[in-house]
Parts: C-alpha cells; structure tokens; sequence
DNA sequence: ATAATAAGTAAATGAACATTTACTTATCTT
DNA sequence: AAGATAAGTAAATGTTCATTTACTTATTAT
C-alpha cells in the first residue's frame, strides 16, 4: 500500500487557511485550493469528504484546538484572578498575532452559519471548549473575586476586546501588527480584568 | 420614463440580508436572490454594478449607516461617562436585537476582506463612522474620567463584549434572543464602564 | 521480483455561477 | 393618444464550481 503524503495534506490545510484569510471564505474553491498547493482536486476527496468537511475540520481541529492549546499554555486554574487573566491574555495574543491565517477562519467562526453551528454542535458532544478557564471563572465566582454573571457574558467580557483589537490591526493584507504595544495591551487586561471583579 | 420600483430595490436589500443570515454571505449568489426576489437577475443589475457592489453598499449604507444613526440616538456627547455608555448601549443593543439579519452583516464586515477593506476605505474617505463617540470618548480622556489609551482600543473595550453576546445568542436558525436580560446586560455594561475609567 | 492496494493524477461531469443580450412593458412628456 | 425611454423580463453566455470517473504510480507484504 502506498502511504499518505503528509506533506501534502499539510499543504492542504495551510494554503487552505492563507486564502481565506487572504481572498475570504467566499472566494475559496476546491479547484483554487488544488492549484495553489499543486494537486489534483481529487486529492483533496482522499482526505475529506467535501468541502464543508475540510471547512469544519481545519475550523475545529486545526485552528480552534491548537488556539485552545495555546490559551491554556502553563495555565494553572488555581492562580489568582488577576494574573490568571494575564497570563490567557499573554497567551492568546502570543498565538493569534503569530497565526494570523488561523485567526482569520476564528473570525469567520463568528459569521458563517456552517462554522458557528458546527462549533455549537461540537461544544455539546466533546465538551466545552476551554473548560479550564470556565472552571476557573466559576471558582472566582464562589470566592466571590468576581461578579456572578452567566459563563457566557464572562467570556465574553474576557476575550472578546482581545479578538477585537488583534482584527482591528489584521488587515487582510498581510501588515504586521505592530501598533498594539504590551504597555497598551497589558493596561487593557487590566480594565477587562477590574469591570469583571466584585464592586 | 418609466420610474423605478422601490419595493423591488428594498426586496432585493432584505432578501439579501435575509439569505446572508441564514446560509452565510458564501452562499449568496445573484440567481438565489432574484429567485427568491420575484425578480430577473437583470433587475439587480441595474440598481447595482456588480455583486460586490451590491454587497459593499448593502454593509456600508444600510447597514453601517442604520446601525451608527440607532446607536447615537438621543445621545448628547456632553453626557457624564456612566450614563453615556449606558445609553449606546442601550441603543446599540436595541437595534442588533431588532434587525438581526443586519447583525450577520456586521459579523461578516469583521472576516470578509471585501468588506473589512470597504469599510476601512470609507472610513477614511468619508470620515469616521461614529464620530460622536470618537469626540465623547476623548473628551473622557482629557476630563481624566478614563484611561488614556489610543481610540481604537476604547472601541473594543467599549462594544466588543457587547456584539459577541449578541452573536453568542445568534444561532443562525433564527432562535429569538431571550436569554441575555436587562439586569444582565446593565451589569455588563457596568463591568465595561468601570474598567475603562481611571483607577 | 511481483501482486495487491491505497494514494495520487488528468480530465471530465453536470450544476450553478456572475453577467449580458435581445426583447417587452410601464410610465412620463408632449 | 403617441413617442421616448428607462425599468424590467426571459433566456442565454462563457466561466467556474464541487465532485467523480478512469486511469497511473509508489510503496509494502509476500
């Protein structure tokens, strides 16, 4: 048996991952993908079903799994809230500035109703996404450090300004992010961090 | 002359808005819209020049423009921080909550290069989208009411938590948002706002 | 060495795509 | 009432789409 090309399928993904965040969801096709990682289309059949799967696949495994893995990095539930906030942030940051491809599709994981359900559905299957960072907010909520407020209005409060300010800077036209220094980025975990804790 | 058909021009806006929501702008095509329009593909060509066109004057004039001139309702800039937040807010919320196919729009205006870039370019050329915050928001600075950090940055402090937990209860099938309350939205809002003032 | 077999390719399939052509219709101006 | 004309339609254009068919190739187990 002739085994599998690794290789190509990482090329698959990544040039995968570079038009989307290049040209848009919208302008990837099964052909462009082929050409540009130099294969058949039916090369791509081989190792996904179809495109939606290859979509839910790169967007759950590849992009949000390795984004998770790099949030939780050296992260210890049991620290304190401040720094335990600082330290998600740090790592976050580190990751979505150094994927920018990858951030990409995590955007489109917000808009796209193929993304955002498949997320959902496998939410509830395999577990919560980032379970660590949930099971600590909660602990911050019984110890009373923080406002008791649903998971997702934590969350939300959490991440969402990070996201926001990486996608203001990430213009699509491969530009470096630069502007957000770490004085500003650290100011700014620390008004996330204070309107999240008990007045 | 003949004179135009305004309700053809507004079917063509809605149903558009209306397919993005539901199936994604990656699933919008001139033929599904006309079809689901009553009318000939031809006809959308003649209010617009082409489908980006179509796609960057639907986000930036109907959209962009409805949702800046609802959120800055009623708002006096020479208002104290707390209960200037409180209203955009309010504003901000009221509108995404009523016009949720314009939301995925908004959602798709942060991942689609075609739109981020549009968006970009108005902003530049036309001046600012919500200028009035911009003003708002500085006069805080120097007033030493809040933090000085660049404006971009107040911007996603600002709304960003916002616009997820809309999204967070935006499923795409049309579910109606329910679950975020008044009280939980007021004391979200207050997190926000005391993070960014002064410590 | 060679048979077995999955990985891979080139080219084709029919459907759907954005846009246009050739024509018809409704309304305004006269 | 009739002519001018832009709005509108139905159907076609050539292209690109996702996916498949028919075939070749590289590797492993024998």
């Amino acid at each position: 048996m002739r085994p599998r090309n690794e290789a190509k399928e990482n090329a698959i993904r990544s040039i995968a991952l570079e038009i989307i965040a290049k040209e848009g969801l919208e302008n990837l096709s099964m052909q462009k993908l082929a050409k540009a990682a130099n294969i058949s289309p039916r090369t791509i059949y081989i190792k996904y079903e179809s495109k939606d799967d290859l979509l839910i696949k790169l967007f759950i495994n590849d992009v949000l799994g390795a984004y998770e893995q790099a949030v939780l990095k050296d992260f210890n539930e049991d620290i304190d809230f401040v720094n335990g906030v600082q330290q998600l942030w740090n790592n976050a940051f580190a990751y979505l500035t150094a994927n920018r491809h990858a951030f990409a599709l995590i955007q489109y994981g917000k808009s796209s109703p193929l993304l955002n359900n498949a997320f959902k559905k496998e939410n509830i299957i395999q577990g919560q996404f980032f379970a660590p960072v949930h099971r600590f907010l909660e602990a911050q909520v019984k110890a009373g450090t923080i406002r008791n407020l649903p998971q997702d209005v934590h969350r939300a409060l959490l991440f969402s300004p990070l996201l926001d300010l990486v996608n203001e800077y990430f213009d699509h036209a491969e530009r470096p992010v630069q502007i957000i220094t770490q004085a500003v980025l650290k100011e700014c975990c620390e008004a996330v961090t204070k309107g999240m804790m008990k007045p």
